[in-house]
RNA sequence: GGGAUCUUAGCUCAGCUGGGAGAGCAUCUGCCUUACAAGCAGAGGGUCAUAGGUUCGAGCCCUAUAGGUCCCACCA
């Protein structure tokens, strides 16, 4: 379409349909998102989070990925060779339990298929749908490098997670051990403590007597919460110090509902304070009683299968569930007289955050990593500010997970995923670590090598994934240029999951810390303040509000008062007021462009030089302000604060640029055959400005600034790749921003009294201005043009005293002048003297704040002197403005 | 139990290193003024949770209290 035909086709209402689907498809076409290892520029590299495969556009992908393009075309307008690094991750364990449920509707069982059919389901599953959110973020105008699109499965990645496990396996940081784990009973595998969420249940505490063995009728009454564990019990533990059992320490109890004895052990862990003082130990299902056991040398005994039913240790409840088992045990203690008593007691539950299922600790055989080393470069890093992370309170997070942290267990009873390269030999049970399949056994030389069966936890690549995307662990020109990276953006929920574990990655991989800064972004929650959830039915669809309001709406909608770490709410309301202001920027630009189509190609000013002697103080005031702006918005930007950036170009482009700018560029505009020059400079400075304020809003509101840009240059490409604006000093006239000031004064109190007094608006009266000040009046004279259309004034006679204004003229009392309407007829002046009534006390206000600071003599003596000067100058303007309003009040007192 | 964070206009929230309280939406009034009614102009509305303290000066800094939200934590 050529630039006439669009020129046409500008409706009044700016309808992002089609526009943004075809202006991402120029910008893909064009490899404009495509940065290539260009050492002539600095590189700017931003991680993208990857996305689960599993996974549909959801708000927070929204805002994690709005904030990211933000600071990539930010970035890359302002010259760096910037490249956003996208991809997606396999997540195990959301697959496979995928997977399973497509599998089950057909009616297969997972292991009916077999390890490798099941494989193949998983691969074709993510054929099929890993690609669907890589095509929703396109439509958040994402400008990814989308060539460089990595999944965390592929063969680079995957060499760079068996590379790291074998290396760390041989330095001794990651070990295989039998360990009390996490285990989720109803995915059937272990989990990391990361995974466990705690929740408050009400429970009870059920008090068991524990008869003592050889003295009869003596008990020991234990409190627990968990009494179907009873059966792994190996002893009970007291404290040291508590006298109260002093005498039973190393006697035997009878373990009640078996033939097994146990011994009574002493130990600090036992709090004398709690519950009966006496703790039953169940080593192979309590993490504390574990840690108790491994101190006494006590056996574990595990009385719980992988299902959370109970096995044979279990006696007459094998094969019950858990909780059943629960149930018929207290009866049957109850029976036998040995439930002392039940008592409601409100505990912690651990629960796993993918399907909810209460968490059993279980002993059993896993790989870890050892964190206590590792962790240390990545405390460090963030203590000396090597990594930052915003907002600084994360900071505090981070540290109480770092100083409380246990080892990693990575192994995960999953067949998706990267498989742990161990290997087995079937005949002598020798173990071997590598990258690939050994041929035969090491030890006993035969060919019967079988690979460990568990998987990795999905978060062991993700740590991988600022450098793996590289090329890591090969030295590949990308990695030697775009790493270390500079900013991960993301929700402070995964803080514990993936940045720290990145960051430890990172140093302990590449020697570097793999990104400068963290910045973090909260959660949007619906209009009650609500997460937004499946369960609740409340999420609101991306795509549903990108179809109803464009892309450019919803970006902005979540970028605008969202500051960094907090969260948001989501309004449909919020999303219309973004809306609204697109089309602010549409219609103007339509009105420039309109202006321009009557303008001769040769006619308009081709720079700044040409045209600044021709510039009248309307276009220096709004070339200093938008000058200003770029300078602000820049240095909101490099401190991340995107949300105040761009409430700046909001409030420039609709307060300052359209309610103001043009509107005074109409008068001169429209009179471009009587004053030519001053009409041109008019033009000049409607398109410089507005194209600088295109480029600064670009990177929020990617769609329409490249649609009003292209049709505003024809001759240029894109936005996209335009010089971000720079502050200069010839831009800056503070001269003529104050003038522009008086100016907006006198039209804003003209229009406030017009208001008051119910002069219609197509009713024009004569201003005068009156000033004893030379210099204002002056400046009156000069910049007319600048108010009399907007004072809705028929003609503007500026003057030194009252000469010719009638008594009953409304005045208006504005800073260093006051301005008379003559509009006999419609002034009432009960009314006229309430409103200047009304403005006395304002000033009075004003001047008793004001005196009350000059007068302490503190505040002089200790304040600085140009915060005294400032005040001196305002208390000057107030009485000058307050002599005028009792000089006017006087006049019409006295009639 | 430890920690973080919030409490500002009717609603949702900004307010950067302390120096005359802001926005959007909502409300009221008047306008279809040749870019925009998804708009223009004007107006009303806040002892910035409470109580102390530091300071010439506090929405902002410190302490305590109340209420909300969240995170962490092995008291069975």
């Amino acid at each position: 379409m050529c630039t006439e035909c669009r020129k046409r086709e500008l409706a009044k209402t700016y309808d992002p349909k089609g526009i943004e689907g075809r202006l991402y498809e120029k910008w893909e076409n064009n490899g404009y998102f495509h940065a290539e290892v260009d050492r002539s520029k600095k590189p700017f590299t931003i991680v993208m989070p990857p996305p689960n495969i599993t996974g549909q556009l959801h708000m927070g992908h929204a805002l994690d990925n709005t904030m990211q393009d933000i600071l990539t075309r930010y970035k890359r307008m302002q010259g760096y060779n910037a490249l956003w690094q996208p991809g997606t991750d396999h997540a195990s364990i959301s697959t496979e339990v995928k997977v399973i449920e497509s599998l089950k509707a057909q009616g297969i069982d997972k292991h009916d298929l077999g390890r490798e059919g099941f494989l193949e389901k998983c691969w074709e599953w993510r054929n099929e749908y890993g690609g669907r959110i890589v095509n929703q973020l396109k439509k958040m105008g994402s400008s990814a490098d989308w060539e460089r699109e990595r999944f965390t499965m592929d063969e680079g990645c995957s060499d760079a997670v068996l590379d790291v496990f074998v290396t760390m396996y041989e330095k001794g940081l990651i070990y295989k051990g039998s360990r009390i784990i996490n285990w989720c009973p109803v995915c059937k595998t272990s989990i990391s403590d990361a995974e466990v969420e705690h929740e408050e249940q009400d429970g009870f505490f059920w008090h068991i007597n524990y008869p003592v063995v050889g003295e009869e009728g003596r008990f020991v009454e234990i409190a627990t919460t968990r009494p179907e564990t009873m059966f792994g019990d190996t002893a009970v533990a007291v404290n040291p110090e508590d006298e109260r059992y002093s005498d039973i320490v190393g006697k035997t109890l009878k373990l009640p509902m078996t033939d097994r004895e146990i011994p009574v052990i002493a130990d600090p862990y036992v709090d004398k304070e709690f519950g009966t003082g006496c703790v039953k130990i169940t080593p192979a299902h309590d993490p504390n009683d574990f840690e108790v056991g491994k101190r006494h040398h006590l056996e574990e005994i595990t009385v719980i299968n992988d299902d959370a039913t109970m096995n044979e240790y279990a006696g007459k409840y094998a094969g019950m569930d858990r909780y059943e088992c629960r149930k018929a045990l207290l009866a049957d203690l109850e029976a036998q007289g040995l439930l002392v008593k039940t008592e409601p007691h409100a505990h912690n539950v651990g629960t796993h955050d993918r399907c909810g299922a209460t968490v059993e600790p279980l002993v059993k055989q896993q790989w870890f990593v050892k964190m206590d080393e590792l962790i240390r470069p990545a405390a460090e890093a963030v203590r000396n500010g090597d990594v930052k992370l915003l907002p600084k309170r994360m900071e505090k997070v981070y540290f109480n997970w770092i100083d409380n942290i246990r080892d990693w267990c990575i192994s995960r009873q999953l067949w998706w995923g990267h498989r742990i390269p161990a290997y087995y030999c079937e005949d002598c049970g020798e173990m071997v670590v590598a990258k690939s399949a050994p041929a035969a056994c090491p030890k006993c030389g035969c060919a019967h090598m079988e690979q460990d069966p568990d998987m990795l936890d999905t978060w062991f690549s993700s740590a991988l994934w600022p450098f793996s995307t590289l090329g890591w662990p090969k030295q590949t020109e990308e990695l030697d240029y775009f790493y270390p990276t500079d900013v991960l953006v993301t929700g402070y929920d995964i803080i514990f999951f993936w940045v720290i574990r990145m960051i430890f990655s990172g140093y302990e991989h590449t020697g570097k810390a793999p990104f400068h800064t963290v910045l973090f972004h909260g959660l949007i929650r619906d209009s009650q303040g609500r997460k937004m959830s499946k369960s609740l039915g409340n999420g609101i669809d991306p795509l549903e509000v990108i179809d109803k309001y464009g892309a450019d709406a919803l970006r902005m909608t979540l970028i605008t008062g969202n500051a960094p770490g907090n969260d948001m709410r989501f309004y449909w309301e919020r999303v219309e007021a973004s809306r609204n202001f697109a089309n602010k920027v549409w219609n103007a630009s339509r009105f420039i462009l309109m202006n321009l189509e009557g303008v001769a190609a040769d006619a308009l000013p081709e720079s700044f030089e040409a045209v600044k002697d021709d510039l009248r103080p309307a276009d220096k005031w709004i070339l200093s302000k938008v000058n200003t702006l770029a300078k602000d918005v820049t240095e909101n930007m490099d401190k991340y604060e995107m949300g105040i950036a761009v409430q700046k170009v909001y409030d420039f482009i609709w307060d300052e640029f359209c309610d103001w700018y043009i509107e005074i560029s109409k008068t001169r505009t429209y009179q471009r055959e009587s004053d030519p020059a001053s009409a041109n400079a008019a033009f000049w400075t409607l398109k410089t400005v507005l194209t600088e304020a295109l480029k600064l809003l670009h990177p929020f509101m990617p769609f329409i600034t490249e649609e009003i840009f292209c049709t505003l240059h024809p001759e240029e490409e894109t936005i996209m790749l335009a010089q971000w604006p720079e502050y200069r000093d010839d831009w800056n006239f503070p001269a003529e921003e104050e003038m522009l000031e008086h100016c907006k004064d006198l039209v804003k109190g003209v229009r406030n009294a017009r208001s008051q007094m119910d002069v219609p608006p197509s009713r024009k009266a004569k201003l005068y201005i009156v000033s004893e000040d030379d210099a204002l009046r002056g400046m009156f004279v000069v910049n007319r043009e600048a108010y009399q259309n907007l004072a809705g004034a028929s003609e503007v006679a500026v003057q030194a005293d009252r000469e010719g204004i009638g008594d009953d003229a409304v005045s208006i009392v504005i800073p260093g002048a006051t301005l008379y309407l003559p509009l006999e007829d419609l002034v009432d002046l009960e009314k006229e003297r309430e409103r200047l009534e009304k403005e006395r006390g304002r000033l009075e206000k004003e001047l008793a704040r004001s005196k009350g600071m000059l007068n302490n003599e503190k505040f002089l003596s200790k304040a600085p002197a140009d915060k005294v000067e400032a005040e001196r100058e305002k208390l000057a303007g107030y009485e000058q403005m307050m002599a005028q309003v009792m000089e006017r009040l006087a006049q019409m007192g006295g009639k």
